[in-house]
DNA sequence: GATTATAGATTACACCAGTAATCCATGAAT
DNA sequence: ATTCATGGATTACTGGTGTAATCTATAATC
């Protein structure tokens, strides 16, 4: 998609990653392809490819390596939302929300929930 | 990047496109060039493409068409939307929001007006 | 009528993403 | 010692995207 170091399969396998990590390759595989449909070998070739790009560790021995996420989950869906904002609502937050919202897609019940969200976030 | 009908570079000429139409070629090379460092073929290419897919319409005679977006802004920025929803957020917009109030990027007064927005629908 | 400018079409080309096959080396099993 | 399985590396191939050069036909101009 769009500006992220990371691509959208190669997300699919930092998620299992975020969900537990260290894990190793047969373990990383069997998550992954239990949610996509995917030859074995693709897992491996977008794990290496998140290695080369510093988006996985790579540690312990070679023959049995450990390998754990590099860029946060916050991180990452922080980029993503980076990109939506500009992408379709011009970096404005607010128009954003709105979108949402006008679309129902955001209750009322939500909205309080944010709400004191935000009075947490001042008590500090 | 992902599963919209449009690009990135695309979408730059979709935006000019959304602000005014219909319009003529050199119409678009231009308020495209005014945001973008492209060559004007560079502007003629994404537009040829967009119109090969659909996504905007060429009326009126050759040698002076005028074209106009066949795609809405909304429906574009909804596809956007959903896809970041899908990637970063689990498909739910309150936690989507929820990041971004965490963030700081949405503010007491922003939630006040949403409010407002929300009970406006209900009267309906 | 010849020349020029240019809207639009055709062709190009490198890079990345999605998806995968094949190869290699080594630890395990026989 | 030989074979097998398998973690990891190398290679591959297609389609889309970003970016653009070149070509063609025609309307305008001289």
């Amino acid at each position: 998609m769009g500006n992220t170091p990371i691509s959208d399969s190669e997300a699919e396998v930092m998620k299992v990653l975020w969900r537990k990590s260290p894990r190793t390759l047969p373990e990383i595989v069997e998550a992954v392809m239990a949610v996509n449909a995917w030859k074995n070998v693709t897992v491996k070739t977008l794990l290496r490819r998140l290695v080369e790009k510093r988006a996985v560790a790579q540690e312990g021995d070679r023959r049995n390596y450990r390998y754990s996420p590099l860029i946060s989950k916050d991180d990452y869906v922080e980029a993503v939302g980076r990109e939506l904002l500009a992408r379709g609502f011009n970096d404005s937050p607010a128009a954003m929300l709105s979108f949402f919202v006008a679309r129902g897609k955001i209750s009322a019940a939500d909205l309080k929930a944010l709400e004191t969200q935000i009075s947490e976030l001042k008590d500090e």
